[in-house]
DNA sequence: TTTTAACCTGACCAAACGGTCAAGATAAAT
DNA sequence: ATTTATCTTGACCGTTTGGTCAGGTTAAAA
């Protein structure tokens, strides 16, 4: 059509990024729905409504795709991470976690369930990111876990045992929203349900581990 | 070689009773690793020292094979699940409860791997049991919970949120075993390590929810 | 001993798959 | 206006996959 007016190359690449974007995000829901191996290149491109020969000329192979959008799940991970540092109450920092956890499950249900498909497959593409990254993230929150025990702040627990507890709890809301929407008489947890959950989940874990 | 003098035609049914379970061991494993689709058929077969085309001779098709798979697992697991019946105390069935669902995941992670898969995937060849037997199942504890909260026998918790959380951590320790080996220096977890793990899970759950 | 039924398997096939490519269309640079 | 670089895509290809099958072996029945 029009040769906008945009400056130097600007059209470009908008496209690039629109088409970049509608790719990435249409693999993130199939590979989350079929795994590595059972998501194909074929249904990727019809999910983002681009030709097939498309999705490889602006990723190279399924693999770089794949990498790519673990990648960017971490991403999102990490900043959910980040909730676990803004105060010196313990409560208050534990239930802040346990509901940006539980919160990303909600909104971001395809990431988590990516993960959980890398990791049941035995992390084949991500063990060195969770041997470094994850490992390091993790142990300094079990040091500082292990302070407040010290301090007698709360329960003396095992502090990775807690941790994955936390994990395991807050992204089977994701992982096993399936399930859930089945005992919930095939709907969807509703906003309020939802909310009731995570109140649920905060509650028990902290007066579990002494903290209210 | 020699025909066995056994009774009847015991030597032919001892021979297709050992291959199926071979086959049916070897298939666990491999679903339980790749997925439905990842899993491929020369993989199962290899696996359980059988040529490719026997598999076919006993399970007609892949689907037939996973569907068998998914029966055997959920059979497993109604058996741990008659745990939740043994006793009038509260503290006392939801503490064997768990401890039996944590054991189950470190004798049989396949299993458990194998169901988190299928669930993943959209339960597309379980919904059925799922809406019917788990539900079923399920129902009738929450209404023993519910029992027990207005008896006051302990806090008032939504009791599917506490039998998510229990599902969730204890199929975690199966589910993301590599993950948890990884944060464990890149060992499993000992039997110690487990034992102290599945103890801190009891200890707050139960008391999370008022039962100590 | 003969017949029948069940078990076994190498070789094969159509379909689906990830990936390639040549040729065209579009926009930016000269 | 011309050249250059990027974007687009239908057609194609070698490989892998689930599944078939004919022909063989073994064991139970007659």
């Amino acid at each position: 059509m029009s040769t906008k007016p945009a400056v130097n190359g600007a059209h470009k690449a908008a496209i690039r990024q629109e088409n970049e974007e509608q790719i990435l995000a249409a693999a993130e829901r199939v590979f989350a729905d079929f795994g590595f191996k059972g998501a194909t290149t074929a249904r990727i491109a019809e999910t983002a409504n681009v030709p097939k020969a498309n999705v490889h000329y602006y990723f190279n192979t399924k693999e770089a795709l794949y990498r790519r959008i673990m990648e960017d799940v971490c991403d999102h991970w990490l900043e959910a991470a980040m909730t676990f540092d803004n105060s010196a109450d313990p409560a208050v920092i534990l239930r802040g976690y346990i509901e940006a956890k539980m919160d990303l499950s909600r909104a971001r249900p395809y990431g988590s369930r990516l993960w959980a498909h890398e990791i049941i497959r035995g992390a084949k593409f991500s063990s060195e990111y969770i041997s470094t990254t994850v490992k390091n993230w993790l142990d300094s929150r079990v040091i500082v876990i292990r302070g407040w025990i010290d301090e007698g702040k709360m329960d003396d627990v095992e502090p990775y045992t807690l941790m994955y507890m936390i994990f395991a709890t807050t992204q089977h809301y994701a992982d096993f929203g399936r399930q859930i929407e089945i005992f919930n008489n095939d709907k969807p947890l509703s906003d309020a349900q939802f909310a009731e959950a995570k109140e649920n989940v905060v509650r028990i874990i902290l007066k579990g581990v002494g903290l209210s």
